[in-house]
RNA sequence: GGCGACGUGGCCGAGUGGUUAGGCACGGGUCUGCAAAACCUGUUACCCCGGUUCAAUUCCGGGCGUCGCCUCCA
């Protein structure tokens, strides 16, 4: 049985989807506003992890990532750049996607945009107001929190509270300073569609609303996003969803921790952030995948360079036990996947599962150091990395050609074609000079491939060599 | 001010009422022409003060500190 925590209730609860067998999820994606950061990274892969572990456990997962394309700032920063808003928007859903692409995270089944389901969110704002739970002020529709009786059920407000504290700006336009937007009223020069309330465009909110809806029904079971969309974001969907329906709107609320940078929130409204494509340039999809999985998905973590290293350096074990034994038909050892079993049934605790992983790699490496074989174990180790996601590839940039060259001619040896031929016939150099113990010659061969960041090893069947 | 999370060894980061998390770093060792890798091994732990208990890092209370949300944000 997997337990996991819901934010709803805050806590650990089982896991009973609506239909068996069956799962229904929803990541609230990016607002495509501006490039990835880190913590989006985080996000994604949070997220994957638990959506590749369903799926292993057997679940028929329909896993839906919107993408919100339309927005205030948005609207904002093509203007900046000068740009058309739709195409502006188009550019950036392509940078997230290729960042999730290397960072191993799967495509989701449905990758819906708010602006093609304008028609769902005017059903839904039509029903609100029909309901007497919304309400047109000047061009605009906003939704009453006061009809929904629950809300801040999610986030642990209270309405009165929350009106008496200072940071709530009054608007002659909403009855209730809490009442959010479903409908804006487009302004001169904004995009806008055509409504039942006049040119305009959708609040935000209402687009997770309408597309969670579209493509789970209602009262599906997971929804996820990160903590800082609990408050006002999940809360108002919620909200929205349920007075609309009549029914609740997710079973199980996910939230992941943030990224923080020397001990405060990256975030884009501060400027404290780490573009998330540089990154992967530096380090590869990889390293960053494992960082992240090394902590729990709800904990904070924090971002470095030199914990992106650690992870790169930690990753490589788990490459070098993979390149140590090649994939055999062995089965899986049935006593480490259960371990793995555990350690994810509570709460998708990959930190745990982390800790089997390299367990077992040490086991593994043991056996074959005292001559035995680890086929099993190995295999169970492929299988709990496809799992983790961690066997995407992406592992880091590209070699240093120019730098390797050198040292090929440095040794008379031949260049002009593939560069990892260039390395082979420089180990070929290094074999002959090792065979005929000129050792001198056979470290300058290392040391100058070690500077050009490929790293040699010697092994009982010859030399091999990786990138630092 | 309100709501919530958290304080673990050099760093990151799990977990548990009494028994080694794991990774990285550092020291010693085996192996190796030397290295690297791999393996063995060593070092520094559970913020403070009370309480419950045979026993608390783990439960309860208080304190101190950090962080997040309350405004756009994964």
């Amino acid at each position: 049985m997997i337990r996991l925590y819901s934010t709803l209730g805050r806590a650990l609860v089982d896991l009973e989807p609506r239909d068996e067998g069956k799962i229904g999820f929803y990541v609230c994606g990016p607002t495509v506003q501006s490039p990835p950061h880190i913590g989006h990274g985080r996000s994604a892969v949070a997220f994957d992890a638990i959506r590749r572990y369903l799926v292993w456990r057997g679940y028929d997962v329909t896993f839906v990532r919107n993408v919100t394309d339309i927005e205030d700032k948005i609207i904002e920063k093509a203007a900046e750049a000068g740009e058309d808003v739709a195409a502006f928007a188009r550019k950036m859903e392509e940078r997230f996607r290729d960042a999730y692409r290397r960072l191993g995270v799967l495509d989701p089944d449905v990758e819906p945009r708010a602006t093609e389901h304008i028609p769902e969110m005017h059903e839904l704002i039509t029903t609100l107001i029909e309901k007497g739970a919304a309400y047109q002020a000047g061009d605009d529709v906003y939704f009453s929190v006061r009809a929904d009786e629950d809300y801040g059920k999610l986030s642990g407000r209270d309405i009165d509270e929350m009106r008496s504290g200072t940071r709530i700006e009054p608007n002659e336009a909403k009855h209730d300073p809490l009442d959010f937007a479903l409908w804006k009223g487009a302004k001169p020069g904004e995009p806008y569609w055509d409504s039942p309330w006049g040119p305009g465009r959708p609040g935000w909110h209402i687009e997770c609303s309408a597309m969670a809806r579209r493509y789970l029904g209602d009262d599906f079971d997971i929804h996820a996003g990160g903590t800082d969309l609990i408050f006002p974001h999940h809360e108002n969907e919620i909200a929205q969803s349920e007075t609309a329906t009549g029914k609740r709107f997710a079973r199980y609320w996910l939230h992941n921790g943030m990224v923080n940078l020397d001990g405060a929130k990256m975030a884009k409204s501060t400027g404290n952030v780490v573009d998330l494509a540089t990154a992967l340039d530096t380090y590869g999809g990889m390293p960053l995948r494992l960082l992240f999985l090394r902590a729990h998905y709800r904990a904070p973590i924090e971002y470095s360079a030199e914990l992106v290293e650690e992870a790169a350096e930690a990753y490589r074990r788990i490459e070098r036990l993979l390149e140590r034994v090649p994939p055999t038909d062995a089965e899986a050892d049935p006593g480490v996947l259960d371990a793995f079993r555990e350690a994810m049934d509570d709460d998708f605790g990959t930190p745990e599962a982390v800790a089997v992983l390299f367990d077992t790699i040490r086991e593994a490496n043991r056996r074959l150091d005292a001559g035995g074989e680890a086929d099993a174990l190995v295999a169970a180790v492929r299988e709990i990395v496809g799992v983790l996601g961690l066997d995407a590839g992406d592992t880091a940039g590209g070699l240093d050609e120019e730098a390797i060259r050198a040292v090929a001619a440095e040794f008379g040896v031949e260049a002009d074609g593939d560069i990892e031929d260039a390395i082979e016939k420089l180990l070929a150099v290094r074999a002959e000079a090792r065979q005929a113990r000129d050792f001198a010659t056979a470290d300058a061969v290392r040391d100058g491939l070690s500077r050009a960041g490929v790293v040699v090893e010697d092994t009982p069947d010859g030399a091999r060599w990786l990138r630092a």
